[in-house]
DNA sequence: ATCGACAATTTACACGTGTAAACATTAATT
DNA sequence: AATTAATGTTTACACGTGTAAATTGTCGAT
């Protein structure tokens, strides 16, 4: 089963350092979401049923790491993307953002340096 | 609220031809998705709550055409990715396609296009 | 005017999600 | 040992989604 989005914020927090306690994951998403102490102590749960963390003891608490990493996750989340909507292929993608103009200055500079590098490959 | 993945389904119907009768679209969607007519009904009556789809009466039937557009809903579903994803920029979602192969001859060159265009302006 | 066919609208139901309270367990403190 | 504080586990509930059956409405043919 997939992770959701509301998942996807803990994970986020655990990918930026972990392992982490709920208290210190409370700490770290609670106040920019609202959300409350049973909330994250939900989300770990269902992050646990669904194998996307894992969690050892630590005293009286528990530490979780993830399971899944972001790259993985990244890739699942743009390939569903990608496919539903572009037909599986970037290029189409980055043509609709140059059409909507939401390509920056930095964009357009890293794309050009992206470019030239697999060049050299 | 947001059009949900089947309701996109019958989306992408309408956008390929408008109007379509709801017998129209069933016959183009159903076999795919193996959905039967009373989901493609529930989907359509959905739609029209969320103002994506409007109807009109042709004799004992309607008949359906989009409100929203492809363009719009695209934008809202790539944009959504990649501000939860890659902090609002294209380079980095790119870059992360890259990294993972999966850049086709194809894109790659499609993008060196779509740069050179960016340039001429 | 009634019946039948067809199409729309309503209702249904299981499951995931967001959100959290209630309850249980365990370790520390009195 | 009993109580309390900290933490984990279970239960809850409303809402959206996927899927479809049941019901209602309507037009055309007897």
């Amino acid at each position: 089963m997939a992770v959701s989005e509301a998942e996807a914020a803990v994970m986020e927090v655990l990918w930026r350092a972990s392992p982490r306690s709920a208290e210190e994951i409370l700490a770290e998403v609670g106040p920019a979401q609202g959300w409350q102490e049973g909330t994250v102590k939900s989300l770990l749960n269902r992050l646990l049923k669904k194998k996307a963390v894992k969690a050892e003891k630590d005293g009286r608490r528990y530490l979780y790491t993830p399971l899944l990493s972001r790259e993985k996750y990244v890739s699942q989340e743009s390939k569903g993307l990608l496919d539903r909507l572009f037909d599986g292929r970037v290029a189409p993608l980055v043509a609709h953002f140059s059409e909507q103009r939401k390509l920056s200055k930095k964009d357009i500079a890293e794309l050009r340096k992206l470019l030239k590098e697999l060049d050299d490959e």
